[in-house]
DNA sequence: CATGCTTTGTGATAAAAAGCACTCACGCAA
DNA sequence: TTGCGTGAGTGCTTTTTATCACAAAGCATG
């Protein structure tokens, strides 16, 4: 698709906003567990259905990365999980580092979702020294300093940060400094970090503050 | 304020949109930060660099509930903390209870984070027979057929639902039904409830899946 | 107490996202 | 074949969210 931008330059393609982005992951689990039940075909009301969204947005949502539906006759599950995937990024698997083995990088290598969904936590790291060189979970954790190296090593494209809030942004900037571009962040704050990285936080503290508002 | 809807009726107070109570924990967040390190008056500028935010966001937020701020001057931090954390319920302490006390929920229980925020985990539950009964982290595991009188007994309003995906429709459908209105879930799916019932869903695998995308 | 500088609160505007509704492609059945 | 019912794809509209920009308010300084 080429379009013409507001300041009439050429793109090669609309930017997808994030939003959308977003929710693919979820028509993939949908799809997935759609195919595993037997079914072949799947329309955007039945999708719509099972998300709680309206059948218009998905099929919006999929109109940003082609025409995958049939008319009269919806989206063959498979084909449509397979596009996804690959439009995600997600035909591939994905090599992660961990930094903090404390109690809860511990729960987070031990949670076994990760990698049926491809996704390897191939080192661990921390900064205290009695914790460097244990084994947990089968990963023998490193210190910090190797960082850089590690990365380089074993195509390390994921960091996970699971350290204390006063040592999460100078852990992030080291990991920035090391290459790393996708950081999935536990500590609770706002890490600060070039445009080019991107930043997931996970926070359950923040969801039950907002929950709280529209419990009184 | 009085205004007026569509349908010409009268609403005693303008809605606040989702996306405004969901960004003012962040607001907490950095008053209780700049408190701590002594300062006693913040600007909206401020507060959005800190959250990479614009200052007219934070100002209109802001303004939904109130008038908190001295021109020329900015926020008085302490006022404007116990006002949020007023608006947002969280000046008082809220009891959760859990449910699944496998991998994730010991995690679950055992981080530290709640607690200093007002969410005490005050019961844990599982359906399995050689998990209730055990103690965990202080917590003596009860059977899930004692939620309802529990829930009742300890005044919890707050559901932690930590089970296999299999179990958790399941699980969520009793906690609805002994009276919970809001849920924290764990479990990689989207939850059928009432419209009356708040779900907020934590997903890594989601974020990791979406962040793939950008790594291309 | 006047002047200048700062920063709020907020209408107005712009941008982004969601939803509607219609056209047309496809499949099926007679 | 033809005709009918279904559901995708998509311009258009509506709704929601974010930003702009400016008047008014407060503080500091001389």
């Amino acid at each position: 698709m080429t379009i013409m931008n507001s300041n009439g330059n050429l793109n090669a393609e609309l930017a997808v906003p994030e939003v959308v982005i977003r929710r693919l992951p979820l028509y993939v689990r949908i799809l997935t567990q759609f195919s595993n039940r037997g079914n072949q075909v799947i329309s955007s009301e039945q999708l719509g259905l099972m998300l709680h969204m309206t059948p218009a947005q998905i099929r919006k949502d999929l109109s940003y990365f082609g025409r995958f539906g049939k008319q009269g006759r919806g989206y063959d599950v498979t084909i449509l999980e397979q596009k996804l995937r690959t439009i995600l990024g997600l035909d591939r698997a994905w090599n992660a580092a961990i930094i903090g083995m404390g109690r809860l990088g511990r729960a987070v290598v031990s949670y076994p979702g990760f990698a049926p969904e491809g996704f390897n936590i191939l080192a661990a790291f921390d900064t205290n020294e009695d914790i460097v060189g244990q084994n947990i979970s089968g990963l023998q954790v490193r210190s910090i300093s190797q960082l850089a190296t590690i990365v380089k090593k074993l195509d390390i494209k994921i960091g996970i940060v699971s350290v204390p809030i006063e040592h999460a942004q100078e852990v992030i900037d080291t990991l920035v400094k090391s290459g790393i571009k996708s950081i999935l962040n536990y500590a609770p704050l706002s890490p600060e970090v070039p445009v080019n990285v991107n930043v997931n936080s996970i926070d359950p503290v923040l969801s039950l503050q907002s929950m709280t508002y529209y419990m009184k």
